[in-house]
DNA sequence: ATGAAAGCGCTAACAC
DNA sequence: GTGTTAGCGCTTTCAT
């Protein structure tokens, strides 16, 4: 890495201005052939790179799109068995958050963006989520990656979406997930097909999507006639959380007919809970996740749940994004995206 | 995204110097509380985000690292249905390279390091590959993504790291999965535990990875006193070359004992048209796959494969990587990392 | 067609 | 502790 060659490099063995180097790059049509292929073949010899950085500064943009998620969602949490005997540590793979980045990352390329990824809590300060939002042209961002704080201070500087969740910062744009007629779908099955009544809610209530999926459920028990679920606790991040709630659940043969989890991952957790206390699903009680998520096909039983349009959200994201970095306007939240209603053996099916 | 405020915006506006916004941010403890205050206070109002292209000019590098991959990897190949209902499209997710950029994101997360992703042709010409180079610290490629004169003139920029293949580009450093002995194991079992002889080999020659898998397996068929064996073939890209493939063996009821596949993609490639062909394997044909991709466990029958350490291979890269870039310095190649047999039912056991 | 020169936003000496 | 200033490498008028 001695000496990263620059256009001043390059000019200088060429005889010519770095002007022209640079016309030579941008603009081959403007420069007249010979003079072309000297400059270029001056820079092949010397290994010349344009620095992006430097061009990114000049130019006012970058052509890079940046990618912010959790970083809890991408840490590795011991699960069971079939937590991906594929990978080298325990974490489930791919999750909710890793096809919807895939999405993302198939559209850029076929715009012809570069993507910049980064993680990181969403703690106020110094977070890393300005980092990435200084690199470049527009900024996608899971809901609750990042503190709305930090964002609405991005979102002057460029064009923010967020994803998957309800509500926007101000500035901010959203690709919306429809969880709300989702979860009536499911509220449907259960309450129709096989006539569960006492229906309860497991959920980190600290989340973003936790409020409208389970606001989704209470509407259609309430208009069965129905009291709103219990809410019982639990962090997808966390199994211990859940197999408290599930263990006491248990032990006080308090176990409702159906748990209805937030997320897919939660439902999951929910599963193993419950077969190391010694229950089985759907036998004893019916189990359903959100999300769609590959794990939840293998489960046993698979999994009864919500499927998002995940590649589709990341799509959409970029798509939005380019027509808001090339000076388009795009209503701040789309129309949500519909979820299908995928039944597995979990739900007794 | 009117007018993106720059130090001198703040600077203006808390009434101090631009050195001293520069401090607030970078060295805190070098400046007054008092004044602190006053900067940050004016930088949040102000929706400050410092430009990072700018840092970058102005520091020479830019704590990113760059990740370049196949565009046709990426791409979407229709494929039968075990290809994941998953997703929105049909392509195989996760692939072998999706797994080893988990690994690389996981490592640059712990790293604190931001990671850039690109992905092309080969072509020779204006790649994309330079345009994520200009952007890192440093580069890391799956073999064969971009031209080797391209990768040759990065490398005199910053340190490149190839991945999974053998034999580095000069200047370039490799991240080794032995492939050699991962085959030995292979044929061993195929040959003493299955006892066949006639033995075939599937892929695509042009792929880098092709003539180590191969040279593995016959080494040991010759050293077991049989012929080289012959090589089919196929393309883990494009389907409609497998097919054909195994269509001609067919027809001319030509099938050896076993197919031994460079991939498994390839060997799932291979699966398909076997039963499209009216013959099932292993019944008729064994067949085998390498690098342990989680469709080959879905797969009916499952696949008898070698499992690389994909997420292993990626955060080795990272490691060297960062070693790299601090001024440290390691061996062009390292040792090769051991890949697993992983038994399944596709080679009759 | 090519060159000269003025920035782009930030960092890092070096002064004060 | 804070301000001045000279770049970092490239793009882009504006001349020539």
């Amino acid at each position: 890495m001695a000496k990263r060659p620059t256009v001043y490099d390059v000019a200088e063995d060429a005889g010519v201005s770095i002007a022209t180097v640079s016309f030579a790059f941008a603009k081959p049509e403007k420069v007249r052939a010979e003079t072309l292929r000297t400059v270029l073949a001056s820079a092949a010899r010397l290994g010349y790179v344009p620095s992006a950085n430097a061009r990114g500064l000049a130019k006012g943009h970058t052509r890079a799109l940046g990618l912010y998620s959790f970083d809890y969602l991408r840490k590795n949490t011991p699960q069971e068995a079939l937590a991906s005997p594929d990978r080298d540590d325990g974490r489930l793979f791919p999750l909710y958050a890793d096809v919807i980045q895939r999405g993302v990352e198939l559209e850029c390329l076929d715009q012809g963006y570069a993507l910049m990824l980064g993680a990181g809590s969403s703690a106020p300060n110094r977070a890393p989520v300005v980092d990435v939002a200084g690199r470049v042209d527009g900024l996608i961002t899971f809901v609750g990656a990042a503190h709305p704080d930090l964002l609405q201070q991005v979102a002057r500087r460029i064009p923010v979406i967020q994803l998957g969740g309800e509500a926007a910062t101000a500035g901010t744009h959203t690709v919306l997930v429809d969880g709300t007629s989702a979860m009536h779908q499911l509220a449907d099955h259960l309450l129709t097909v096989h006539g569960y009544r006492d229906i309860a809610f497991v959920g980190d209530a600290s989340r973003p999507e936790f409020r409208q999926r389970l606001a989704g459920l209470t509407q259609r028990l309430v208009e069965a006639g129905l009291a709103a679920p219990p809410v019982l606790p639990g962090r997808p991040d966390i199994n211990e959380v859940t197999t408290q709630t599930i263990r006491r659940l248990v032990e006080c043969d308090e176990l409702p007919d159906a748990l209805v989890c937030s997320t897919d991952q939660e439902a999951l957790a929910v599963l193993d809970a419950l077969r190391s206390a010694g229950k089985r699903a759907p036998e004893d009680v019916a189990v359903t996740g959100f999300d769609g998520i590959l794990a939840g096909r293998l489960s046993e039983p698979t999994l009864t749940t919500l499927r998002q349009p995940m590649e589709t959200v990341g799509r959409t994201a970029v798509q939005l994004m380019t027509t808001l970095i090339d000076g388009g306007s795009v209503p701040e939240q789309g129309a949500g995206l519909e979820c299908t209603l995928t039944i597995g053996h979990s739900c007794g099916c």
